[in-house]
DNA sequence: TAGATTGTTAATCGATTAACAATC
DNA sequence: TAGATTGTTAATCGATTAACAATC
């Protein structure tokens, strides 16, 4: 299999605030919604969202827009928030118990199964509902439950040990919250999220404007 | 004041875990670090940490590398690193919590001196030490503190309403975690923080390994 | 019809990468 | 000296923006 390489990635990022807007229409009743109300409404241009919402094939209505459901139900496809996945968080301190109260990936199709963590006073205890295992049973419970995804949430020094224990497991993609570049096969997607860089951007925009 | 345009945001972004490298350098005792070695380290072009690293004006030594004391300054002096901030939390849920919890920030000089919310359960309690304060009263705490800093972690409903109220009291810079585009004068910065745009991410590399 | 909006093609802009002389 | 590494200048690549014909 190829090295997973997506392109467009800025576009890909914007899609779920697209989505958020043309929700919205659809509560309100519209049945299309045109690439200029969009870009109004997140102050982007309309030929970038018109370029962006080429990507994921709805063919729009000159005068009137693209059709509200046709373009949701095609947003969600290209997104894949359409399918259930199933993931476990692992690493259930400050910002893992945060991700297991969060309702909103639900939504968008992600079940949060279990949490795993290694500290004895919060295995066997649920956080948001989620029950929290011991991080030595998360290889068993991964191929018991055909999880795909995981979320690591864990102290950056055991990311890369963590994420070899997932793979061979059977994990193929993690979200990755640590401040570490991990090492996977080819085969594994691997999206980092990265605080520090958006602190740095807020660093940079305050020295800027001081 | 003109509008903050962030120029090169691509290289500020990792500027942070340039830093992390180098300062792991440091405690090795090592006095020079070649852009070769972080970009092995960070599985980047070699190019590219020079380029980065060019921008916060050190200068490096052929055959040896950049002088690692003098880099460390410099990069943390161009993420504005280097000087002590206060900020305040807006919204003590889940992610403010986890927030309030997370110590990385104040080695960047980041300090949390309170935070807000609306439920009288919360207020007048602690959360990882840091006071949780009546909402209302957010106005008076930042004129009286001087905060400059506001962290947005509350409902999106919300979100404009209490960016209006940071304003007005003085707030220079908010970091947005909500899933709105708040609309703020030219002279405050904003850096917004979007974990569906990450999941949006993940969401098409799993689609697309598949 | 007139006019708003789409989608395509081209131009611009910025970021990444390549090539290479300078240098310690 | 030889060779690794820097920093500069140029080339490439991809994303954004502009222009405009097509169309409902």
């Amino acid at each position: 299999m190829a090295k997973i390489k997506i392109q467009a990635a800025p576009s890909i990022r914007r899609m779920p605030s697209y989505l958020h807007i043309i929700k919205q229409a659809r509560n309100c009743g519209c049945e299309y919604i045109s690439g200029t109300v969009i870009a109004e409404e997140l102050q982007l241009e309309p030929i970038q969202v018109r370029k962006d919402l080429a990507i994921t094939g709805v063919i729009g209505k000159p005068k009137k827009g693209y059709p509200v459901k046709d373009l949701i139900k095609a947003v969600e496809l290209f997104l894949g928030w359409n399918t259930h996945k199933k993931a476990v968080i692992v690493g259930a301190g400050n910002l893992g118990t945060a991700l297991c109260g969060y309702t909103g990936f639900r939504e968008h199709g992600l079940e949060i199964c279990a949490a795993f963590d290694t500290d004895c006073k919060k295995i066997g205890t649920k956080i948001h509902g989620i029950d929290i295992y011991d991080k030595n049973d998360i290889a068993d419970y991964i191929k018991k439950c055909k999880i795909k995804i995981a979320i690591l949430t864990l102290p950056s020094e055991y990311a890369q040990e963590a994420a070899d224990i997932l793979v061979k497991s059977g994990i193929k993609a993690i979200w990755n919250f640590t401040n570490l570049k991990i090492t996977v096969p080819e085969n594994v997607a691997v999206q980092k999220e990265d605080l520090s860089s958006g602190y740095a951007m807020l660093g940079v925009m305050i020295n800027a404007s001081s």
